[in-house]
DNA sequence: CTGTTAGCGCTTTCAC
DNA sequence: GTGAAAGCGCTAACAG
């Protein structure tokens, strides 16, 4: 037997064609037996089952995606990892799309709109079968390149009136709305909103904007105030502080999330300042600490896990559908999720 | 021109070939451009750099992984993504990580074994070019797909006596027993251990060993206690709780993280119990909200941040010695680092 | 239900 | 410094 001159070294891994070999069935009969089991006979599936267990064989993503041109990854770019806040949704999204034999891709934008770029590009060259994105603002250049990559997006957390692509989320406009209408039920007047320490954080400028609106609607004048702090917790502890001293101190104020809050919270309870006698304080996000702080935390609950987990369904029925050529007009694009208005002790 | 009667789809994104031919260059010329920018003439550089920027070409990593047997991504698997315990590490990870173009492949094992097994199968089919486990107790058929996958290992976390790969970690047992002794110092002889409620974290329960082996040197009988709720919060006051009550009540409690110990100081608050006049509370992990809480929490922090960066650098000086064909036994294969306990209110 | 052949898009190897 | 050819390991397409 002659043998090419070129040589090349190969991983040295096993291949489909070792198992092939073993089980004495051809690569093709393999493949087919790890994308649908049933279309091969039970007596191949057998000898195949027993060559890979005895190869310990695990199958090359790239080889296959190369050669389908269909990426077994899902990218997903959230703003933050930390803080608690995105990871249910990530669980959900994981929990969702294991049993189909997908990969997540995460990426983390630090609420920055250049670092979504820069991850959406490396995902780009990872093929992903589809992205999801939270709703952050989004550069010139990413709508492009996801538009250029022809696969399906779908976008999760903000709400949009105008979505460019699939959506499921909950409004935040809606949210600061029914939160400043919350509070003045309960006879609040001076409602002041804190917003986030990151200028882009676009839900929490939505829920801004709500507040807003719904002031002007009761005749009150809107205010808002923003922490130079950098850190969560210090940053509550800061508007509470300014904003409850003063000449006109406020009634009641609504922070951009949770951990804001529970900053103000404890802030209070160290100054002795009474909640909500004093100033009531209300949140956003239903962290797990937020009906264990005293007093506890009364805030808004977004769908977390549900999100995540429509996301990802809505990914995998678009998935499904282009691959047997269905048509998609029959999926739902717009999913409006409802939140929840936690009532507590701190408002 | 004759066509081949077999058509295959392709992805129809643009290719190397593409960006070779519009800048009139060879397609080996322009993936070396990508690999090594200074290995092409100056003048063809601009050309590819424009026909790259024109067509909006991204490198398809399936076909370059392929080719080269080498993978571009790094795959890493935790015990959990929320509790915030492991954010740091990811960030460090992935910000150490970025510069040199490798993509986190991140899964988490929720505590089980199994689960870490399923996942680093997974990622064996990436071909990730190393990979990086936290440490927690590993199945025997994961030690072998890691065995088998020929690639760099790193551990971190936890720092071990008889380390299997590369580690980067702290030692659990010192910690537990520097607690211990803080406490004693302080006077606090009563002092029980609050065991997680993951009988898999590792980590926990070599904190509990030196915990004991402290006790015993000390003369003093350990005591644990293990919580039956499955909610952290809970499960601390639900620690706390008891062991404040009864004939003999604890003096002082370590708990085995500090999300455990924050549900133990929020029980003391709402129950008027004092801490640490009534009990001492030691927490471990040093979370934001430590220092915020009332009492601030005196805990241990670990080098979140470290660990990941080190583990990070390692992986790194690892391929490259690997690719260059450099011997390894330069590179320190075992790192201890040191924590810190963080003396505040609570004990 | 099973096998054969070509080729996914890139990089390795060799040649100049 | 640059190019041509071969092939990484798998699956689409076609044939039986």
């Amino acid at each position: 037997m002659s043998q090419s001159v070129r040589k090349r070294r190969g991983s040295g891994r096993t291949t489909l064609h070792d198992v092939a070999e073993l089980a004495s069935v051809s690569a093709m009969t393999v493949s087919r037996y790890f994308n649908n089991k049933d279309s091969v006979g039970s007596d191949m599936q057998e000898r195949i089952r027993a060559a890979i267990e005895q190869t310990g064989y695990v199958r090359n993503v790239f080889a296959g995606s190369l050669a389908s041109a269909r990426g077994r990854s899902i990218g997903m770019v959230i703003p933050h990892i930390s803080g608690g806040v995105y990871a249910e949704t990530i669980q959900a999204v994981t929990d969702t799309l294991r049993p189909f034999g997908y990969q997540l891709l995460l990426a983390s934008s630090n609420y920055s709109t250049e670092e979504e770029e820069a991850a959406v590009r490396a995902f780009i060259g990872w093929a992903p079968a589809a992205i999801i994105l939270t709703g952050q603002k989004r550069s010139r250049k990413t709508t492009e390149l996801l538009a250029n990559a022809h696969i399906p997006v779908v976008e999760t957390w903000a709400h949009k009136a105008r979505p460019q692509h699939i959506q499921v989320g909950f409004s935040n406009p809606a949210v600061g709305r029914d939160s400043t209408r919350y509070l003045y039920e309960r006879g609040y007047r001076r409602i002041v909103f804190v917003h986030p320490q990151r200028p882009d954080d676009v839900g929490a400028n939505d829920r801004a904007s709500g507040y807003e609106a719904a002031m002007r609607e009761l005749d009150l004048t809107p205010v808002t105030f923003r922490p130079k702090s950098e850190v969560l917790l210090d940053a509550g502890m800061e508007a509470f502080q300014t904003l409850t001293s003063g000449r006109k101190p406020a009634e009641a104020i609504i922070f951009p999330n949770d951990n804001l809050a529970a900053g103000a919270l404890l802030h209070g309870l160290r100054q002795k300042i009474e909640i909500p006698q004093t100033c009531a304080v209300m949140g956003f996000g239903d962290l797990s600490i937020a009906d264990k702080l005293v007093p506890s935390l009364t805030t808004v609950r977004p769908p977390r896990y549900e999100m995540g987990k429509i996301a990802a369904l809505r990914v995998i029925e678009l998935l499904r559908a282009l691959e047997e050529d269905m048509p998609t007009d029959t999926i739902e694009r717009d999913t409006l999720l409802s939140y929840e208005i936690v009532q507590r002790e701190s408002a």
